[in-house]
DNA sequence: TAAATAGTGTCTATGAGACATTATGTA
DNA sequence: TACATAATGTCTCATAGACACTATTTA
């Protein structure tokens, strides 16, 4: 077995020139979710220029990709970071960001081969109002999730915000990723109210409440200062632990 | 807003012409899996030539690109069932064959940018022995899946190979992908250790016969003719139904 | 008939679902 | 004090886990 970075390998790879196939290009695009005024709602971009000009399309970019050897450009998770922080002004450290599914259909973009590998975003409501139409991000729009199929929607991006959903639906289940769609403080009807939202019906308060209180044990959560401004009796607010599990 | 494919769309890809940025190479690696002997096993290739010569490698290969604006190369899928019929000789409609994940990080490959769309192929083991070295996939060999960390791996494969058995793992418990792991016809037993060789840990025989016997109850499964040569008492003999649920 | 494995039954703990009831803060 | 909503409690049912026991086929 020939070491790795041998002088064999090194002369292998500086004298290597790679083939002249064709390339596609490859881009990242952004499902960007978040909950306004009790609805889902999905960061979309009214398209200014050809191709589907006019449809609402996905924020999203080219991967910066380099000709080197050594240097060769962003890596794919910086690049979504980079096209949400280009977009939408948030950093991704304030923001749950994750890959999604690689869409490579032939044809999905009509001017050329592009493989588009989508990420999912959820940013918490506090955040999304900060949200800066800057840039690229001039037109953009928090669209209703529900109302989407009326919506003329650019390239597949209709079946990439289909799979996002999916996901989440999904994930909210058994992961924590709800806390990433409510205020940094937040009181048990609230959470329960994501729930609700993202699933598409309502949660038993006792069970929920149940379940959330077996997290609270585990010490996921805590009791936080503040309370809600109500007309009846207000919630018990709650945050994560600092060092909490994803 | 301007109607998709109208004169004015028309007139605009027929001028386009991609601007001249670094495009990565894009290739789809697979994680073909099966289980032989009772253990879990990943289809590996000896690399025989740089970079990572001697190496174990995923079979893999480029994405097939066209240039044109109608023809544009083949899909994601289309390349992972052809890498996976050139590589193993099997075709796409006998195997579970889905998407993983798409690995991007720069410098994963030392001679230029590629980006890998991985996905992972699940092999009945019936089939497994029909696996033909062929062409590219010269020096394949079925590796065990718990003798992983001991030997070299190129690339990034480690990672990848990780990151199928997660997913096989963690799908096992809510799908039917045990199925694609077992011959035709099987026996409650033989799909008990599936389990217990995935997931590393015996199961219950009666408990995960009680579960099996719900999918039966359900129509997923029926008995099938034939028995096992044993040397005690052979066990029941299932296949599935013609139309059965994923 | 013995050995081995297939297959059944049972007890308990846990969590989900449905729903009734009590507690508490605000107007 | 009335109202609204938070918070608690209870009953039932489905399922997982642990484990004892019976049945059947082969050598």
């Amino acid at each position: 077995m020939t070491k790795r970075g041998g002088d064999d390998e090194k002369a292998f790879l500086s004298s290597y020139r790679p083939k002249d196939y064709a390339r596609p290009a490859v881009a990242v695009d952004l499902v960007v979710l978040t909950i306004l005024d009790a609805k889902l709602r999905v960061l979309l971009i009214k398209r200014q220029d050809h191709p589907f000009k006019g449809a609402w399309a996905l924020p999203g970019g080219f991967v910066r990709v380099a000709e080197g050897q050594k240097e060769q450009g962003e890596d794919l998770d910086a690049a979504a970071s980079r096209e949400l922080a280009e977009e939408t002004g948030l950093t991704a450290d304030r923001v749950f960001l994750e890959q999604l599914y690689t869409f490579g259909r032939a044809g999905r973009d009509p001017r050329m081969r592009v493989i588009s590998v989508a990420h999912y975003a959820l940013v918490r409501p506090d955040l999304a109002p900060l949200v800066r139409a800057g840039g690229d991000a001039a037109h953009a729009e928090w669209v209703l999730a529900e109302g989407l199929h009326k919506l003329e929607l650019a390239f597949d991006h209709r079946d990439i915000v289909e799979k996002a959903l999916e996901r989440i639906r999904g994930k909210l289940e058994y992961s924590n990723i709800a806390f990433d769609l409510v205020p940094t403080t937040f009181t048990i009807p609230e959470l329960r109210s994501v729930h609700a939202i993202v699933l598409g019906k309502e949660m038993d308060p006792g069970n929920f409440r149940r379940r959330f209180n077996r997290m609270l044990e585990d010490g996921v959560l805590e009791k936080a200062p503040g309370k809600r401004i109500t007309t009846s009796k207000p919630a018990t607010v709650y945050r994560f632990r600092p060092g909490r599990a994803a």
